[in-house]
DNA sequence: CTCCACTTCTAATACGTATTAGGAGACTTC
DNA sequence: GAAGTCTCCTAATACGTATTAGAAGTGGAG
C-alpha cells in the first residue's frame, strides 16, 4: 500500500523500513539520537534505511515547520539603470553572498521592475530579511517594513529614519576630504567640484566631506554634464584641479576637457569621489578612492543574519567603512601658468 | 486589535480582518474565485486585507501542498573559484535575471558552499525549476534532479546525460575553427594551441574546433603554465601564432612572450577562444570571440519557464548560440623570419 | 409545503517534518 | 512488591497553504 510511488521517500518510508516510528526517524536524522536517547542499534538501523532509500529531507516541509526559511531578500532599486551601473552592484551581490552561503542562507533576489514598489513590498516579505541598495530608494517602503518590525539592512548610509534603519556605508565624506587635501598638497589652489544636483545622503556627505578638506579654494557646481566652454573658463581662472563626485559627472567632465584641448594629468589635475567598476578598456585609473563593496556586502549580510538569529549586536548597527585611497594617474602636480585669457 | 504580531501575515489573520475562513482566502488569492463562487463583495473585502497586511504566501508552504511558487533557483557549480571568474558569470545571471523578471519569476539563488552538493540538492527543491552552471558540474547531482523529473536548464554544453539534460550553450567548435581559419588567413602557417587539460565539453569543443579548421600548422599543448623557454623554442620552430584556450592561459601565455621578449601583435600573434570579462585596466583588447553570455542566460530562463509553464516546446531543448568574432588588437599579419633581440 | 437548484461559503484534511510530553518496559532499591 | 529510576521509543500536534465535499441559506417550481 504504502509503497513509495513514484515520489521521493519520507520519514514514513524510513520509518516502515526500520520498524520505528516517523518521530525516531526524525530524532535519527537531525543527529541528535543520544540526546533524546535513542538505541544505537535503533540508530544503525534507520541510518542504513534512509541510506537505502536515499532519503533527502524534504525542505519545504522542514522550512514550514521551522518558521524561518533562511532566504535573505536582496532588493535592489534601480528602476532603468544602464547596464555598466548594473554592474557596479555586482561586487555588493557578492558580498552579501559570500557571507549568507558561510552562514547557510539563501539569496532571493528581487528585481524593482517597472517600480513597483508597492508589489515589491509584498514580496519581499519571502524572505527572512532583506538587504536592500541603490541610490535612488524608498522611503515610504523602508518605513513601512520598518513598521511591520521587517529586518532589513540598508547598503549605504541612510538617515530620512534616524536609528530606525541599520546600515552600512561608506565613509565618503573622510575620503572625500582625503581627496581633496591631496589634491592641495599637490599644490593646486583652485579646485572646481562637480556635485549631483540630488539631496541623497551620498551625495551630501561627499559635499560635506570637500567643503570640511579646508582648503579655501574649492567652487562647487551642482547639476548635470559640463561642456568644453565651461571648463575652458575654469581654468581661465585659475583652476587647475577638477573633481567629480560620480562616474556620471566623471565622463561627461573628461569629454570636456578633451573638448576643450585641456590634457590631464599635464593641463588640470582630474579626480573622481569613487572608484569606477567597470572602466573602459585602455582608460587610465582614476584618482580617487575605492569603495570597499564586497566588504560592504559582506558585513550587511553578516547584520542582518545576526538580527535574524537575535544574536546580541556584534556591533553598531548602523557602520561606516572606511573607503582605501587611490593614487590613479589622473592627477598631479599643479601647473600654475593659465594658457590663455582675458587678462 | 489584532495588530500583526512579529511575524509575518498568514491567510488566517487575512481571514480574521475580512470576517471569513481562511478557506476563502485562500480561494480569493489564488485568482479563481468564480470558478468557486465567491461573491464579488467578498472578495473585495479579502483582497483589501491581504493588501493592508501586505500578505505574501509562504513559499514553503506553498511548496509542501506541491504547488507552484515562481521562483527560479540559479545554482552555481563554483566551489573556490577565484574572484575575477565568478565576475564572468554576472552576466549569465545578469540574463537570466532579465527574463526572469520579466515573466514574473524571482531568483533564488544557491550557492555551492565548500561544495556540499548533497545538501544544496536538497535545497533547490525549494524553488520551481533551476538553472546551473559552472564548468565543474556534478553529473550524480543532475542526474538525480533528472530522475526526480525536477526541471533544470543547463547553461553550457552538456552531453554527458545525452538528450536527457536541457541546455542553451557557445557554439565553441564553430568560433573556435573561425579563429584559426582568420589567424591563417593573416598569414600564419605554423600555430600553437594551448588547452586545458581536462575533458569538460567546452574544452572538448574548442579542440575539436581547432582541428577542424582544416589548417595544417596547428600544434596543440595540453596542459597548465607555460614558460618563456617554451615559447622561445616555438617560435624558433616557427610559430607565429599563439592560441590560449582560457583566460588563465591567456594569462600565462602574455607572462611567459614578455619574458621572452617577443612582443605581439609585432612578433607573434595572440588569441583566445572566448574574451575576458574583467580585463585588466589599459590591456589591449584580445583576438578571439565573444561568449554571448547575457543572451544564454536570457533564453536558459526562458527555455526553463516554458518548462514550467508547459508551454509546448518553443524552441529545441538544446540549444548551440553562435559566438560573435572579435578582430582585437594582439593578433595581426604574421611575421615571418623567427628573429632574435628586440629591435 | 416539498423538492430541487443555485449561490456562497466553510470544515476538514493532506502535504512532510520537528518537537514535546509522556508511555512501556526493565531494572533497582528498600 | 511497591515505588522509584532509567532507557528507549511513540502519539500527538504545529507549521501555512490548497482542495474538496458539502453545509447553510435563498428562491423558484410543482
Amino acid at each position: 500500500m504504502g509503497r513509495s510511488r513514484s515520489s521521493r521517500p519520507r520519514q514514513a518510508d524510513i520509518a516502515r523500513e526500520a520498524g520505528v516510528s516517523q518521530a525516531t526517524v526524525s530524532l535519527v536524522m537531525n543527529g541528535k539520537p543520544e540526546a533524546v536517547g535513542i538505541a544505537p542499534e535503533t540508530v544503525r538501523r534507520v541510518r542504513e534505511a534512509a541510506e537505502r532509500l536515499s532519503y533527502v529531507a524534504n525542505p519545504a516541509a522542514v522550512r514550514l515547520v521551522g518558521k524561518r526559511n533562511r532566504l535573505l531578500g536582496v532588493y535592489t532599486f534601480a528602476a532603468t539603470f544602464p547596464v555598466d551601473v548594473r554592474d557596479s552592484y555586482y561586487p555588493f551581490l557578492a558580498g552579501v553572498e559570500e557571507r549568507a552561503a558561510g552562514r547557510g542562507y539563501d539569496l532571493l533576489m528581487f528585481t524593482a521592475s517597472s517600480g513597483a514598489h508597492a508589489d515589491a513590498l509584498a514580496r519581499v516579505r519571502l524572505a527572512d530579511g532583506c538587504v536592500l541598495f541603490g541610490r535612488e530608494a524608498s522611503i515610504a517602503m523602508i518605513e513601512r517594513l520598518l513598521d511591520d518590525g521587517f529586518p532589513i539592512v540598508y547598503i549605504g548610509r541612510r538617515d530620512e529614519l534616524g536609528d530606525r534603519i541599520p546600515y552600512v556605508g561608506a565613509d565618503y565624506a573622510r575620503a572625500s576630504a582625503e581627496v581633496v587635501r591631496r589634491l592641495a598638497a599637490l599644490g593646486h589652489e583652485r579646485i572646481a567640484y562637480l556635485r549631483e544636483p540630488g539631496d541623497q545622503p551620498s551625495t551630501e556627505d561627499r559635499a560635506r566631506g570637500v567643503r570640511a578638506a579646508g582648503v579655501p579654494g574649492v567652487r562647487v557646481r551642482a547639476g548635470g554634464r559640463v561642456d568644453s566652454g565651461w571648463v575652458r573658463a575654469q581654468h581661465a581662472e585659475g583652476v587647475t584641479a577638477f573633481v567629480a563626485e560620480t562616474v556620471e559627472l566623471h565622463a561627461s567632465l573628461t569629454g570636456a576637457l578633451a573638448d576643450a584641448g585641456l590634457r590631464h594629468p599635464r593641463d588640470v589635475s582630474v579626480a573622481m569621489l569613487g572608484d569606477d567598476v567597470a572602466p573602459a578598456p585602455g582608460a587610465p585609473v582614476v584618482s580617487g578612492f575605492a569603495l570597499p563593496r564586497r566588504e560592504m556586502g559582506r558585513q550587511a549580510a553578516d547584520l542582518l543574519i545576526d538580527m535574524l538569529d537575535e544574536r546580541p549586536g556584534q556591533g553598531p548597527r548602523q557602520r561606516l567603512l572606511t573607503c582605501p585611497p587611490v593614487a590613479g594617474e589622473t592627477a598631479g602636480p599643479a601647473r600654475r601658468a593659465p594658457l590663455e585669457g582675458p587678462e
